[in-house]
DNA sequence: ATGGTAGTCGCACTA
C-alpha cells in the first residue's frame, strides 16, 4: 500500500444521489477529495449509481442505502477496508457507515446522518425529537466504549443536524427554540464530543465569533441574499490527529448550482 | 405571524 502524504475528506448531504449525480461529478472533478462521504442518498444499494462513480475514478465504495429516505455512502479514490454499518435506536434506518483507509495509516472514517428531529423540541409530544436525542446518546456510549489504539486516528463527518455554537446560526436568539439549535440538543452534542475528545475541525479554522454555515433552507426566496444559514454539517477528528489539519472549506458555490441540495459540501485536508 | 420548498413514492412522508 503506497503511503499517502495527505488525506482530503469531503462530506455532503446530497438529497438524492441519483438526481444530483451531475453535481457530484462536477464537485469531484473540481475538488478531487480522496473520500466523499454522502448523506441522504435516498436510494437502495442496487439503485446507487456505482458505474458513474467508477467512471469518475471513485471505484471504492461503502454503501448503506435505504428506499426513499436517508441512506449514506462513502466513495473513495483510494482503497478502503473494514466496512461497518451500525444500526441506531433499533429503527432499521441507514444512517451510518465507517471505513478504514490503509494508505492513510489506517485512519478510520465514520459517516453519519443524524435524525433531523421533527418540528417540536419536546420529547413528550414529538417522538422524532426523542429519537434524535437517543441517537446522539447511543453514539456517545459507543465512542466511550471504543477508546483503543486501533481506533486512535479517527475522522467523524456528516450531517449531524445540530448547529451548536451561537455563530453556527444566523440568529442565535431566534433559533433557541428551533430544532437544530435548542440547548438540549447542543448538550447532547457536547457530551458526544467529550466521549472521545473530538476536535471540531471547521472551528479550528474559523473563530467561534465568525458566522459559519453549511445549510440554507429551500424555503427562502433568495438563499444567498437572506443568508439565513446554519452549520449542520461537521468534520471532527480525534486527538491523535490534532496536529494534522491543513485546510478546511465550505463549498458554498454548490448551493447556487441549478436544482441544488440544500447543503453545501464541506472539505478538510489532513497531513499524515 | 404563518408558510414557505424539495425529493421520493404513489395520493403521504421526511426534511
Amino acid at each position: 500500500m503506497p503511503a499517502m502524504k495527505t488525506l482530503k475528506v469531503a462530506t455532503w448531504n446530497i438529497n438524492s444521489v441519483r438526481l444530483r449525480i451531475g453535481h457530484v461529478e462536477k464537485f469531484l472533478k473540481e475538488h478531487k477529495p480522496d473520500l466523499l462521504c454522502l448523506q441522504e442518498i435516498k436510494c437502495q444499494n442496487d439503485a446507487f449509481p456505482e458505474k458513474d462513480f467508477k467512471k469518475f475514478g471513485y471505484g471504492h465504495i461503502a454503501l448503506n442505502g435505504q428506499k426513499a429516505y436517508h441512506g449514506v455512502a462513502i466513495v473513495s479514490r483510494v482503497p478502503i477496508a473494514d466496512i461497518e454499518m451500525r444500526e441506531f435506536c433499533k429503527m432499521g434506518d441507514a444512517r451510518h457507515v465507517a471505513v478504514t483507509v490503509p494508505g492513510a495509516g489506517d485512519v478510520r472514517v465514520h459517516n453519519y446522518y443524524v435524525p433531523a428531529g421533527g418540528d417540536e423540541p419536546n420529547v413528550e409530544t414529538n417522538e422524532k425529537f426523542a429519537h434524535k436525542l437517543n441517537f446522539l446518546t447511543e453514539m456517545e456510549s459507543w465512542y466511550k466504549a471504543h477508546k483503543n489504539k486501533k481506533t486512535a486516528k479517527m475522522v467523524l463527518v456528516g450531517d449531524l443536524n445540530i448547529a451548536p455554537l451561537e455563530h453556527d446560526v444566523w440568529s442565535h436568539k431566534q433559533l433557541l427554540k428551533v430544532v437544530s439549535h435548542t440547548p438540549i440538543e447542543v448538550e447532547h452534542l457536547d457530551r458526544l464530543m467529550k466521549s472521545h475528545s473530538w476536535i471540531d475541525v471547521m472551528r479550528h479554522f474559523v473563530p467561534d465569533d465568525e458566522k459559519l454555515y453549511s445549510w440554507w433552507s429551500y424555503r427562502a426566496k433568495d438563499w444567498a441574499a437572506a443568508n439565513k444559514g446554519r452549520r449542520l454539517d461537521h468534520i471532527w477528528i480525534t486527538p491523535a490527529m490534532a496536529d494534522t489539519p491543513k485546510s478546511m472549506q465550505v463549498v458554498t458555490d454548490a448551493r447556487g448550482w441549478e436544482r441544488p441540495s440544500d447543503h453545501a459540501p464541506v472539505i478538510a485536508t489532513f497531513k499524515l
